[in-house]
RNA sequence: GGAGAGGUAUCGAAGCGGUCAUAACGGGGCUGACUCGAAAUCAGUUUGGGCGCAAGUCCACGUGGGUUCGAAUCCCACCCUCUCCGCCA
């Protein structure tokens, strides 16, 4: 969600960023706005002015009744009472305005970083750089499924009896894997200076709509059954939660975070549940970094966030890159956004990781997270997530890339500490 | 699950149909005085949001309705928190 005033002073600006992002049906909205925001704040007047008047007479008439004058009091009684019908008119219209134009500020995307490359489509993401030489190994490297079963690491049909398609069991040493490569990025990332916080699984209706779209709740979110309660399909809902209208003081920040979660997700749409093995699931965890910063601190976090994934990545000796998300594959909500990938060398290309994401003042806005400073002034505070390890996916990544010819896997010497000093799964 | 209490500013808390919500009273914070400095003391100051060029004005007492000329205050529904008992990782 974008300042209104940015619509009201330069609604060229704002015209510019929704074409800059390929989304040229939404000009209209622009004019709408403008439009509706007019007759909105005549309105506000309006009803104002009528919402003093009632409420000098009505306490006249408390003085009136006081001093016993009866008639005079009946009289002014008639006068508020057409004041109050008058009112209802114009209230009604002011809430429906005030909705109008909230669902179509809703729509307006976030004015981009000037930095973000223009394009329509993910075709046209960036390649930023390369951590790592993308190696093929002279064998052939199995599908992932098949690698976790020689190591009797996964049990699918199971899953897929007790739960369904989208879950899995993961046993002997690769749940330990699964479990230590969580442990390192915790503590990773706290050696990094971040605070360790392990949300809650489950949030209410009311901070679910907060944080995303009705859309997108209706195809990510899990209800509990007759609670108002939703399993949460990542951290950051929860970890935003906790900040939802707030005043922070600025010298409390910047919070950075980082969380640890279970993730629960339909993936109905688009997609569903088709690709096979532990890459699309319903259920996984997921190490996730958050920080709510100042303004003018927001790029420099963004990049600090990036480079935290690759350099985690990278001392488990999985080749990575950098990839920027273009103007039109940009969600409405995002400034800047970078997705990490991680190399594959079966399919021999990279694939998505984590994604990381500068949020500015959209989230805040729109969510009523604000800083104070200590001379009062106050402002929306920026937002940024991004994604430390999803160990189901970055398993992938991992036994691709450790994967000898015998079957064995390596492991790197940062994981054995947690995994009891094992060198290799065989 | 049973019983009770309660949701008012940064915190505690008063108000329980109009003349204190620019929120009593107390604490905290900030500014100033005194002091070499600090503590103590004294004085002042301190909610958020909308509209308006401004003067100013409106909204918010958990949430949503209702009654009333007028609601923090009365009525209805819902939400949440706390305490005790029970049950249980």
């Amino acid at each position: 969600m974008i300042d209104i005033n940015l619509i009201r002073n330069q609604p060229e600006l704002v015209r510019e960023n929704i074409k800059k992002k390929f989304q040229d049906a939404k000009l209209p909205l622009v004019d709408e706005v403008i439009d509706l925001d007019l007759r909105y704040r005549a309105a506000i007047q309006q009803a104002d002015s009528l919402r003093s008047k009632r409420r000098t007479i009505s306490k006249q008439i408390g003085k009136l009744i006081g001093q016993g004058k009866q008639e005079e009091a009946e009289e002014a009684k008639a006068e508020v009472t057409a004041i109050v019908s008058e009112l209802a008119d114009i209230e009604a219209m002011e809430g429906q305005l005030q909705e109008q134009i909230r669902e179509r500020m809703l729509l307006i995307p976030q004015i981009i970083d000037p930095t973000v490359p223009l394009g329509p489509d993910d075709t046209h993401n960036v390649e930023i750089e390369r951590f790592g030489e993308p190696v093929v190994p002279d064998f052939e490297i199995p599908y992932h499924v098949d690698i976790m079963e020689r190591l009797r690491g996964i049990d699918l049909d199971a899953a897929r009896k007790v739960s369904g398609n989208g879950f899995y069991y993961l046993t002997g040493d690769i749940a330990r894997l699964h479990s230590a490569i969580l442990s390192y990025s915790r503590d990773f990332m706290i050696d990094r200076g971040f605070t360790y916080v392990i949300p809650p699984f489950m949030i209410r209706g009311e901070v679910v709509s907060g944080v995303m779209s009705f859309a997108e709740m209706e195809n990510m979110m899990y209800k509990i059954e007759g609670e108002d309660l939703y399993l949460i399909g990542t951290s950051e809902h929860s970890m935003i939660g906790r900040f939802i209208d707030t005043i922070l003081d600025a010298d409390e920040l910047p919070y950075t975070l980082t969380s640890y979660s279970p993730c629960f997700r339909k993936e109905v749409g688009a997609h569903g549940i088709e690709e096979r093995g532990v890459y699309r699931i319903h259920q996984f965890e997921k190490q996730e970094m958050i920080v709510v910063c100042k303004p003018e601190e927001s790029p420099m976090w963004f990049g600090r966030l990036a480079q935290n994934t690759v350099d985690f990545f990278r001392t488990l000796d999985i080749p990575v890159r950098t990839l920027e998300c273009c103007s039109g594959d940009l969600a409405d909500l995002k400034v800047k956004s970078l997705d990490v990938e991680g190399w594959s060398p079966r399919q021999q290309k990279y694939f998505e990781v984590g994604s990381c994401s500068n949020l500015g003042d959209a989230q805040a806005r729109r969510l009523q997270i604000r800083v104070k400073e200590k001379d009062g002034t106050r402002y929306f505070a920026h937002t940024l997530n991004n994604t430390c390890v999803a160990p189901p996916r970055m398993l992938i990544a991992f036994l691709e890339n450790n994967l000898w010819e015998d079957g064995t896997v390596r492991i790197p010497e940062v994981l054995r500490p947690y995994m009891g000093g094992k060198e290799l799964i065989v």
